[in-house]
RNA sequence: GGGUAUAUCGUUCAGCGGCCAGGACCCAGGAUUGUCGAUCCUGUGAGGAGGGUUCGAUUCCCUCUAUACCCGCCA
């Protein structure tokens, strides 16, 4: 059988067209016939006129039938988010949605829906509980509010690459099931390898690190997994990391200054293209200074303890209230919404941060908080191998599983640093969600799994 | 892993040692000459599981189960 003998292969297939939006159609084509699809939003049968509304994405365009017309073109069984196919004539109107709607209506039942949906969408908040929304999320996320923050998370990512790409940085995709060592304590999830143990990857931090050897400059937007048993507003077991490595920096602040780009290039974008959402969520995006204002971990820990009296001495690292009570800080004294902490201590940081020069105990590593919520961690990594012979009998862990990874410093790399950015954290503080899984499509918690 | 709290119609919340267990939303039926977060009327529909106290438990106590939040950890 010769390829031009399949039947499908001789007609060219359908074009692949952006479809019109029901705005357009209300805008651009009144008098003439449309037509316009759509999930049946809301339906509203009065004594001599029934409007449908239908919705796509965001949009709405009203369908108004004569009570003739309805009782022979509208079934009765005819349940919300059906979908149909309405032929018919945009006519300007000014009582009407917009100003215009689709009237002598003929309609084609694309799919029937015969029982009322498990959340309601016609309002103007998402009804449910988060619980019951997350249950049926395939229609709980069709509402116009719970759809609108995606549409953020989906520039962010945008406003992310483009950032990156603009400077020189190449977008990896790096492996998510790895062998071996893990680059610290946390908990991993094992699975089965074809006989052996895999686990799912925390982070792509020791795969990104060995590519600054190859572009220098790295990107990669991905999942990481965590099977650290937490159950809070702010953490999952499956997030997207939006991770950053480059080469040839001076210190950890060469890093920071590229994270200001890029924290300053996400906000552009979502201005730029996320109008009609942020106005929907009635969100204010942040102000990027710039100069992004920084405390040291020694300092945030002495204000801590000069402002509200807690003794922190000793501690390494920041509790949640002291972020909290950071956050608030920036935003009084700088007017920031955006906060560097600075040279966390060595004690607790992964075996490849490198120290600060001169203060050996602490690190040249940095968060950033974001309206008082850990968004992004980050900072400068040893380059040299002796260091990362040393660092590692100094941290108990078996070199032999990092030989791959340790290849890349045998072999010469340059200074170097990275980041990565929680991207539902990001726009569960952009949106002022009071939880992070409003801000993931199909969150994945000690206690979810599906759907 | 530690702590706290919660469990009632499909959903979201009330309430009470004797309740016809209440409201709102959804849904169903009806009404309204145009809705647009539609409105009005009517209706369907509930006490997580197992013990205990009590004349009587949805209510008080215990256990279990489930869930939520805080902490730890992190992004």
């Amino acid at each position: 059988m010769t390829r031009g003998s399949w039947s499908g292969a001789r007609r060219p297939p359908p074009p692949c067209e952006v479809p019109m939006s029901l705005e357009e159609v209300k805008a651009g084509y009144a008098g003439q016939e449309v037509v316009v699809r759509g999930w049946m939003h809301a339906c509203r049968r009065l004594a001599q006129v029934t409007f449908v509304l239908l919705r796509r994405g965001a949009d709405v365009v009203q369908v108004t039938f004569t009570p003739e017309e309805a009782e022979a073109q509208l079934p009765r069984s005819l349940g919300h988010e059906s979908v149909l196919e309405v032929r018919g004539v945009v006519a300007a109107r000014a009582e009407a949605p917009g100003g215009a709607e689709v009237i002598r209506p003929v309609v084609r039942v694309l799919s029937a829906v015969s029982e009322a949906p498990p959340v309601v969408l016609h309002k103007r908040e998402a009804q449910g509980s988060l619980g019951t929304q997350l249950d049926h999320a395939a229609v709980a996320l069709r509402h116009p509010r719970r759809r609108a923050v995606f549409r953020l998370s989906a520039a962010a990512m945008q406003g992310f690459r483009e950032t990156l790409g603009a400077r020189g940085f190449v977008e990896i995709q790096t492996p998510k099931l790895v062998g071996g060592a893990t680059e610290s304590g946390a908990n991993v999830f094992e699975l089965g390898y074809f006989g052996q143990k895999a686990w799912l990857a925390q982070s792509p931090q020791l795969y990104k690190q060995m590519m600054v050897g190859v572009f220098e400059r790295v990107f990669e937007v991905g999942p990481v997994f965590r099977a650290e048993p937490h159950a809070t507003t702010r953490h999952l077991s499956e997030y997207v990391s939006m991770d950053v490595e480059l080469g040839f920096i001076e210190d950890h602040r060469t890093v920071m200054a590229t994270l200001r780009e890029v924290m300053a290039g996400i906000m552009a974008r979502l201005e730029a293209s996320c109008g009609p959402e942020l106005a929907l969520l009635g969100v204010t995006l942040p102000q990027v200074p710039a100069v992004i204002p920084s405390i040291t971990f020694e300092e945030a820990q002495a204000w801590i303890e000069a402002q509200h009296g807690v003794s922190v001495r000793g501690e390494p690292d920041l509790a949640p209230q002291h972020e909290r009570w950071l956050g608030a800080w920036a935003q009084e004294a700088h007017g920031s919404d955006l906060l560097f902490v600075t040279g966390y201590p060595m004690a607790k940081r992964p075996f490849y941060t490198h120290p600060q020069p001169g203060h050996p105990t602490a690190s040249n590593s940095f968060d950033l908080l974001f309206r008082g919520v850990e968004l992004v961690t980050g900072g400068q990594r040893l380059h040299r191998y002796e260091a990362y012979e040393a660092a590692l009998l100094r941290a108990g862990i078996d070199p032999a599983p990092l030989a791959g990874y340790l290849e890349a410093f045998r072999y010469g790399m340059p200074p170097h640093g990275g980041f990565a950015i929680g991207l539902e954290r990001l726009v569960m503080q952009l949106c002022g969600l009071e939880n992070l899984r409003w801000a993931t499509l199909f969150p994945r918690d000690t206690h979810r799994l599906s759907p």
